[in-house]
DNA sequence: CACCATGTTCCTTG
DNA sequence: CCAAGGAACATGGT
């Protein structure tokens, strides 16, 4: 369930769970995940501590855990493709690809990830490659058209560069553009500042929206099936919107266009799937 | 068997 | 050194 407003919702919703819960032990069963920590480390640096906070930036989890009298310490988590963090009852059963596991006594932590691309680590070094967070103050559409001046790669693919704005992913960045008018094979230099400003607004409403979505949807962080934390597939309860037709390009090549009705157009970029109408999508302004 | 998948990092090439 | 492109990582779904 990885980009910023799903990394956002799974924040907010964690946060309140394990403020000022003890990890008790912690098991690690995939140490893939916590590279560049050892499993030992993990454990010795975890164990006994208080977690006091839950944050996110990008799309990274930051908990914040404490041991008494000493400084409070960062662990970064990082959900990859398919990672989910939720609680689960003490002695229920894991799921196959549990990777690391935290007793916090009458419950227990689970960090599960079928590809194990995610992490759960000490080593907070990548938190200083990340650009500006998309809906702080920080993010000016200034800041942004100063960043696009010199690049020559097509829009798409600079939209996934976090050191450009921390969050976007493969999802929102070609739904972003939709909403911008603009084609995501357009050189980034290429945009007009008036585009620019579009595509500014854009991102912020795109990522926005789909937090306040994901936010007033009951999720299923920890069970099997449908909807299963991630607020991509699956109906929505009540017969309202389901995830999939939350989304305007993403996936949907060959339907409809949802604005002119032009079939969605599938284009790869940098090895990755681009969705894009041909029609409301221009590479020229106006 | 083939191809696809919400992400990041490393390697090669130019 | 930089930019761009691709492969790798690992598993599962269609």
């Amino acid at each position: 369930m990885p980009e910023m407003p799903e990394v956002e919702v799974l924040a907010r919703h964690l946060a309140p769970l394990l403020r000022r819960r003890i990890i008790h032990s912690v098991e690690v069963r995939r140490a893939r995940v916590l590279r560049p920590t050892s499993a030992r480390a993990l454990k010795a640096a975890l164990t006994g501590t208080k977690l006091v906070s839950v944050r996110r930036r990008g799309k990274y989890l930051l908990f914040e855990i404490q041991r008494r009298g000493t400084a409070p310490r960062t662990l970064v988590g990082h959900l990859g493709m398919t990672g989910r963090m939720y609680l689960l009852a003490q002695g229920a059963a894991l799921p196959k690809h549990a990777a690391v596991v935290l007793d916090l006594g009458s419950e227990q932590f689970v960090f599960e990830d079928t590809r194990y691309f995610g992490r759960f680590t000490l080593d907070t070094s990548v938190l200083g490659e990340l650009g500006p967070e998309p809906l702080s103050a920080e993010f000016t559409a200034d800041k942004l058209a100063g960043a696009l001046a010199r690049c020559a790669q097509p829009i798409k693919v600079k939209l996934l560069d976090q050191s450009l704005v921390a969050g976007i992913g493969n999802i929102y960045a070609s739904e972003a553009l939709f909403r911008a008018g603009l084609s995501p094979r357009v050189a980034a230099k290429r945009l007009k500042p008036e585009q620019v400003i579009r595509l500014w607004n854009a991102i912020r409403a795109t990522l926005s929206e789909a937090i306040g979505f994901g936010s007033t949807v009951a999720l299923n962080y920890s069970g099997n099936g449908e909807r299963d934390g991630l607020f991509y597939y699956g109906a929505a309860p009540g017969g309202s919107q389901s995830y999939v037709e939350r989304l305007l390009v993403y996936d949907r090549e060959n339907q409809p266009c949802r604005n002119c009705g032009t079939p969605i157009t599938r284009i790869v970029q940098a090895a990755r799937s681009t969705f894009y109408c041909r029609s409301c999508q221009l590479s020229s302004p106006r």
